[in-house]
DNA sequence: CGCAGTCTAGCAC
DNA sequence: GTGCTAGACTGCG
């Protein structure tokens, strides 16, 4: 069950450098799908979590959502790559956040 | 605040 | 083997 889908979404969730957060929208819209819901799916899954760092992974409006192993481990990894979080958000979320690059050439 | 859209994986028949 | 449901979400009414 080698997804295109799948696959890209732990290969984006590669290249988010240490210390940055992205959404799954973003990584959604990055692997040019709307599954929005897919990426968490995935996550929950995570079949290669230690090659998917799934705690880079947010809600779109800066918060944690969720995490196999609790958000409060997320928070914890986060704190770690450099990443604050308040209750369940995201410190700075806007300045730590990791946008994918969009090849729209309009 | 509640429903619909989108995709994959697991469980049921 | 095929069908349906659930899930770490998001956007719109």
């Amino acid at each position: 069950m080698n997804s295109k889908l799948t696959e890209d979404c732990y290969k984006l969730l590669r290249t988010v450098p240490r210390g940055n957060v992205t959404t799954y929208k973003d990584l959604a819209i990055a692997l040019g799908t709307k599954a929005y819901r897919l990426i968490g799916r995935i996550m929950n899954k995570n079949p290669d979590a230690p090659n998917t760092p799934c705690h880079r992974v947010v809600n779109s409006n800066g918060k944690i959502g969720g995490y196999f192993y609790g958000t409060s481990k997320k928070k914890e990894l986060l704190a770690k790559e450099g990443i604050s979080t308040i209750g369940d958000s995201i410190w700075e979320f806007d300045t730590v956040r990791f946008k994918f690059p969009s090849n729209k050439d309009s």
